[in-house]
DNA sequence: CGGATCGTCATCGTATACGATTTCGGATAC
DNA sequence: GTATCCGAAATCGTATACGATGACGATCCG
């Protein structure tokens, strides 16, 4: 028999697990969504239970919630909870960065240019701005800086908070496209500070504020009249 | 029929997920404890279903590891990752304290310091030093300061970061009993700092280091030959 | 006409069943 | 004595089945 049958196979509740991950992550099933245990088995073509189980993950991911005899849902991402979020993304990834720096090579930094170039191409785009192309773009920018963390945990922690804020995550550049332009301004601040080889507190506090500008603008838009104050790390 | 039956009720798999993790978490499941679902089932007194999602959730959390076609077992935790993750809890406990710091009241230092006096006892106990009873209670410092942390997210992540490092929390100071005296003068160090109003970045600079002390320590019980550089952050 | 009650349907939660895969020990060959 | 192969036992992975629970609408009463 050959090697790779059952060792790469992946099992019907991976599978179910990363088919609506991926559904998540592509904003087909967006918050709120209700997840069926019968209709998506039934999609998949295999029985209830591998999808509770991947359900099951998700949850404790913190993607989908799951009630009691009632049934699971793409998890709601309520404001304050946003916030959070974000806060917390924003000190994991910008130490994650700032220790990513000294391993990053020049082709990281190449393609980290490149893909910022792409997202100010896309802010005067002849059809008008894309919100969701600009935020995917963004988020592979990010990645490029991050992935090169030599610990991988905390690449772990990025990712999986990434993956939380996805559902809401395009709504910001919508909402408040001057921020976009920001955006790409600090990108570029950032990928300066590491090539010439800044220290790794400075890129920290770098990688902080451009985190803060976003969730800045996200909440000016929320909470219009206050003016919320963020925490200062 | 009373209100509090079916929505307080806790569903078998949950009841199996709180029962493995506390477990683990009291060390009655060691790394590498192989978890039969069969075993499981008959002791709870429920089928394998139920144990199978209890078991998924748990590797979602990185606490348990599956194999396919082979079982489940508590992960092990080798130095590499367990350094990591280290790094993790330390970066996020320490924004999560210095965020903590403003909303923390007297009671709460008050206790933070009699934690702080029974550790210190603990160190010259006439039965000698415990180390499993010092570090249930260097838990219970820690979670002191970082419990009144505002973000809800960042507490999660500080829970979910010492449940994995709980296995191996032990070794540390059984290993390097030395390290258990300076942490609780650095404790103490903290605490005036948080009393004093220091500026929240002073304060987490602080835990990162007295972080960084305990997993030097610990590494240089692992690599005794080698001088372990640690991330400058 | 509004609200409470009841029944039905959709869906969940878990037990049971069984095929698939791995593991492990013993038998056999060298 | 060691290596290899085979078969049984243990265990996993998933389908099916069915009772339990909640959602929702129809009916009944005020």
């Amino acid at each position: 028999m050959t090697e790779t049958d059952s060792r790469l196979a992946l099992s019907k509740s991976q599978r179910a697990y990363r088919w609506i991950k991926e559904r998540i992550a592509s904003q087909q099933f967006t918050p709120g969504y209700r997840l069926v245990l019968g209709t998506i088995a039934a999609e998949l073509q295999m029985s209830v239970v591998p999808v509770r189980e991947a359900i099951r993950q998700l949850e404790a991911e913190g993607l989908v919630t799951f009630e009691r005899n009632v049934g699971a849902h793409v998890s709601m991402v309520d404001e304050r909870r946003y916030s959070a979020s974000m806060q917390a993304l924003s000190l994991v990834e910008a130490a994650a960065v700032a220790l990513a720096a000294p391993e990053l090579s020049a082709a990281d930094l190449r393609r980290a240019r490149e893909i910022n170039q792409h997202m100010r191409d896309g802010l005067d785009h002849p059809r008008g701005f894309d919100p969701h192309a600009f935020t995917v773009l963004n988020q592979e920018f990010h990645a490029t800086l991050y992935r090169a963390c030599p610990n991988p945990r905390l690449v772990e922690l990025v990712d999986a908070e990434w993956a939380r804020l996805g559902n809401m995550r395009d709504s910001i550049f919508a909402f408040v496209p001057d921020r976009a332009r920001e955006s790409v301004t600090e990108h570029d601040a950032i990928v300066d500070l590491i090539e010439r080889g800044a220290p790794v507190t400075e890129i920290e506090q770098q990688m902080r504020r451009h985190r803060a500008g976003t969730l800045q603008a996200f909440l000016s838009t929320t909470h219009p009249d206050q003016t919320v104050t963020l925490p200062e790390l």
